[in-house]
DNA sequence: GACCACCGCGCG
DNA sequence: AAAGCGCGCGGTGGTC
């Protein structure tokens, strides 16, 4: 049963129900306000389709109501557009409309109804039936699945900022003291930072020198005769100059103060807990994005702010490894599914005699993926293509796709973008220089695209992995535990392989558990009987930065 | 003052 | 130790 929700005039919404031939059998009008009640008097299971979760679900969770599953028909017209498995459908072939210029919106920007005229005109019925259409036509790929995983993650997205990050402010300003001095004024710069600021204006002689400028830091490091080409803290590293220390410890701890400092706790954090705004689908390959406050970027020296409340736990966990592992299930290579039997994978190519050393297995494996060519990384490419030369020739295929400008796809069928064609006309140059720089270019440009289609193959089935993991897991985790949705335990982050469940502590052994199955449901779910295994670390912790 | 490109760096 | 992929964000310095 789906049943689909629309605004309709003077701020009520429709819902029409649809039998299993996507056939209206009712429709009901009722205002706004009515919505979490009528949405909750429908616990049979309906499949809610709706054209943008961000939009419809905080509203729902806010009233206490969770819904079990969804269609996002946003997220899924993205997905159908481009896939090429529907590329001769009637959706896919129809002009641009109103659904590919929907932008998600916040419950906030704009209300649930108002939602601007282009918006208010679209048919979230017609919609449906022409994406049920494309699918159903499919000549490839496992679009059902990938809908049903990403309407999930939207759920899930709009269920963890509802949630939010358990984050104890006290403990976070109390590291940032520890590293930068007590709270400076507004506009001040903090004492460790003015200190380390004096040190190395005299050390490099230069009572002005503004290392928050890249390009007037440059010219202060020439003048005190080094060179270097870029202010990267990398290539200062290998500087033999007395003034380097304190400058690397003054960018490490400036980008702390800017990025996640008392500002960030201010605007990011409230009543104990950090509520990122999540956006599925954000990335081409299907990852997440995330919308204000960095949330897929806090660093390790604040995440023991990340607190399980009192009588409660963390259960962080992280799949080993899985991008190689999505490689060898995607391509179905038995010599790399068998090296990947252990706990660890490198290990496995060590002891398969693929490589010598686990840093070689490591870093030639990141080089097939992402198409590395120098340095160790590319030595140890082709010497992998030997020992798994079904898992090297997938990407390789995907990266020479990429170069003749081809879509690539995922496991379940989302497709990569095309590149961009800005291709000169051969004609209108006629200096030979530069037709020939044109040309270099262009070449360049290819094969940046072809890494770029390499990695999409690996990159796009492992957030689809990540995905099945996650929605699995909510599944059960609902089962635990009696309530609402954050008095049970829950998910409370996500980043891209990695999970965070807030759970009362009596339940975290079990919790912990049913993270480790669901997982291998997940590997199950995208790879069948192929031998390819998804450990998990998990780790029940009181302390984020405790974890593993 | 608003907008934008670039740099540099955090995360996977 | 960095390189090859994908991001978001804060700061600077340019343009309009």
């Amino acid at each position: 049963m789906h049943i689909v929700l629309e605004a309709a005039g003077d701020g009520g919404v429709r819902a029409t129900g649809l039998d299993e031939s996507d056939e209206p059998r009712f429709t009901e009008e009722f205002p706004r306000g009515r919505l979490p009640e009528w949405v909750a008097a429908h616990a049979d299971g309906p499949r809610w389709v709706w054209d943008d979760t961000a939009r419809w679900y905080p509203r729902l969770l806010d009233a206490g109501v969770r819904v079990e599953r969804c269609t996002d028909l946003r997220l899924c017209h993205a997905v159908l557009r481009r896939a090429l498995a529907t590329a001769r459908s009637r959706l896919a072939t129809a002009e641009p409309n109103g659904w590919d210029r929907l932008e998600t919106q916040g419950p906030d920007d704009g209300g649930l109804f108002r939602i601007g005229d282009e918006t208010a005109q679209l048919d979230a019925v017609a919609e449906f039936r022409l994406q049920r259409e494309a699918v159903a036509q499919a000549d490839g790929g496992r679009l059902g699945l990938l809908l049903a995983a990403e309407s999930a993650g939207a759920l899930i997205a709009a269920e963890l900022t509802f949630a939010g990050v358990p984050w104890r402010a006290d403990v976070h300003d109390r590291i940032l003291t520890g590293m930068l001095g007590p709270r400076p004024a507004p506009g001040m710069r903090p004492a460790r930072l003015a200190e380390l600021l004096g040190e190395l204006r005299e050390r490099f002689g230069s009572p002005d020198l503004n290392p928050d400028s890249p390009p007037e830091l440059l010219r202060g490091l020439r003048r005190a005769g080094i060179s270097v080409s870029s202010t990267r803290s990398w290539e200062l590293k290998r500087v033999e100059h007395p003034g380097i220390p304190a400058l690397l410890e003054y960018k490490k701890l400036s980008r702390l103060a800017s990025a996640n400092g008392w500002q960030w706790l201010d605007s990011w954090v409230r009543d104990g807990r950090f509520t990122p705004v999540y956006v599925p689908g954000g990335v081409v390959t299907g990852r997440w994005a995330s919308n204000g406050g960095g949330a897929l970027q806090l660093p390790a020296q604040v995440r023991d702010a990340v607190r399980a409340d009192d009588g409660w736990k963390l259960i962080v966990a992280d799949a080993a490894q899985l991008e190689p592992r999505v490689l060898a299930g995607l391509s179905g290579d038995l010599a790399m599914a068998r090296a990947a039997q252990g706990a660890d994978l490198y290990s496995g190519m060590v002891e398969s005699g693929a490589v010598q050393t686990r840093e070689q297995a490591k870093y030639g494996m990141l080089g097939a993926m992402y198409g590395g060519t120098r340095g160790e990384s590319g030595r140890m490419v082709p010497r992998l293509g030997k020992a798994y030369p079904r898992a090297l020739g997938l990407v390789e295929a995907a990266a020479r796709a990429g170069e003749r400008g081809e879509s690539v796809s995922s496991l379940l069928g989302r497709s990569s973008p095309r590149p961009g064609t800005t291709w000169p006309a051969l004609g209108d140059v006629d200096d030979q220089a530069e037709a020939d720089e044109r040309e270099r270019r262009a070449r360049s440009d290819n094969r940046a695209w072809g890494r770029f289609t390499r990695n999409f193959v690996v990159q796009s089935t492992a957030a689809e992995w990540a995905l099945c993991w996650m929605a699995a897991l909510r599944n059960r985790l609902w089962t635990l535990g009696s309530g609402t949705l954050r008095e049970r335990p829950h998910l409370a982050f996500f980043l891209h392989d990695e999970v965070l469940v807030h759970s009362p502590a009596g339940l975290a052994d079990e919790v912990a558990e049913h993270v480790r199955q669901t997982a291998a449901e997940a590997g199950r779910l995208l790879f069948g009987a192929f031998p390819i295994e998804f450990p998990v670390t998990v780790s029940v912790v009181d302390s984020y930065a405790d974890a593993k």
